[in-house]
DNA sequence: TAGATTGTTAATCGATTAACAATC
DNA sequence: TAGATTGTTAATCGATTAACAATC
């Protein structure tokens, strides 16, 4: 056995042993993701850990931790291969897997996800949108048209859909999110506002609260308008 | 002195000393502040922190540890005030402070966040809205008329602006930060995905990387998938 | 007063940083 | 080989939880 498939066995074992990867990790993935990315656009070819926490803010040292997480990524002496790197983190992050999407809920915030190229960069794929106003169904957004709520249940069972992305008002939201869950869909991403964790334990649920970075925001603001007047 | 006074004086203290309250704690305000305004809108006067720890699914202790950040909100065998809770967490996030806020790029997600009921319930007022494009300048969205990027310099200069919302592509986001910046703009809610901190010592800049969240999910999903594979 | 529940300290846990041996 | 930089362990730091005395 070689030291790489020695090495990918120990990484799969990981992987296996439940959720061994720290959630604070996890979640630095996704600008891991946007960085590198951007290094490709720019033709970067080679980056150390060094270069890359000047370039985002971070120590090195948490970058080499946190990509040793999922394994040995880079050479000694060397650095890390953009291109090779950036791979890796598609695969951890399930970008490729082809992961298909209905959006429930076809009002301002629903078509505005929708014509963000988003989804595409992430090779998430919307196969249908959801409404119950007759003001919106049959009309077409990005590609896609707008279908009566009630084809719901028809809809999934001709398509293979695992995420339903959750944009309508917050009462209809449990009720919406039990269908969902009925049909097998596996992952909710949960605009409502509306608490849906716990439903059921095989569906993720991750919930977006754009209000709350507003308003974190706000708090800087205060703080800040709070210590000049005390300078005075 | 009474006992209230001294608390305040403490208090004030704290909040001068620097940032003395952790980004862990501040993150988790604005649930507070959801949470609170629900139990208001159900009637609830009154709560400990074991109801609450129950209701938002953490732990009583780190309750009672947050909001002794900012001061004895509650009384000992009773519990707390809603309404008053919800009043100081109002006071802490700066609900109330009426900070205003322009848009810049009235785009999908920028008429949609205009549409969106969360600065109005965040005691953020919109004052006004700008872009490059004929096709938008001079709609109205949510009853504001969306401006030519040109007017940005004479309408700071009538209007008291704190807030920044950033909805504008990322190739123009720096060019549009420095003049906010020299403007006096306090705050840039930053949706451009351009990296914007660091500009200015004293403009706060909150990025918001909505994808990434999707991405998060993404992951779940994935490590789920190949838990049930290695189960066969 | 007795019961309840906070405010707060101390203990635990997790995450970040520093350091350096391994190695390309 | 010498220099650079990773992978990884150990040390530090911060955040969470447990426990309980204070007190309403």
């Amino acid at each position: 056995m070689s030291k790489e498939e020695a090495r990918e066995e120990v990484n799969e074992e990981i992987k296996i042993k439940g959720n061994s990867v720290s959630p604070a990790v996890i979640k630095r993935l996704p600008r891991y993701f946007r960085y590198l990315r951007e290094l490709i656009r720019s033709g970067k070819m080679r980056i150390s850990s060094g270069e890359l926490s000047e370039l985002m803010h971070v120590t090195a040292s948490q970058i080499r931790q946190d990509l040793n997480c999922f394994g040995g990524f880079g050479q000694q002496g060397y650095g890390y291969n953009v291109n090779y790197l950036y791979t890796r983190i598609c695969e951890i992050l399930g970008v490729g897997e082809g992961f298909s999407a209905i959006v429930i809920g076809a009002g301002n915030l629903g078509r505005a996800l929708v014509r963000n190229p988003m989804f595409e960069k992430r090779g998430v794929d919307i196969v249908g949108m959801f409404d119950v106003s007759p003001d919106v169904i049959g009309i077409t957004v990005a590609g896609n048209t707008v279908r009566n709520m009630e084809e719901l249940e028809a809809f999934c069972g001709e398509h293979q859909v695992d995420i339903a992305v959750l944009t309508l008002p917050k009462d209809h939201a449990l009720s919406v999110a039990e269908r969902l869950i009925a049909l097998g869909i596996k992952g909710i991403w949960n605009f409502t506002g509306k608490e849906l964790d716990h439903l059921h334990p095989d569906t993720v649920v991750e919930n977006v609260h754009i209000g709350d970075s507003l308003m974190t925001l706000c708090y800087e603001l205060r703080t800040r308008d709070e210590r000049k007047e005390e300078e005075k």
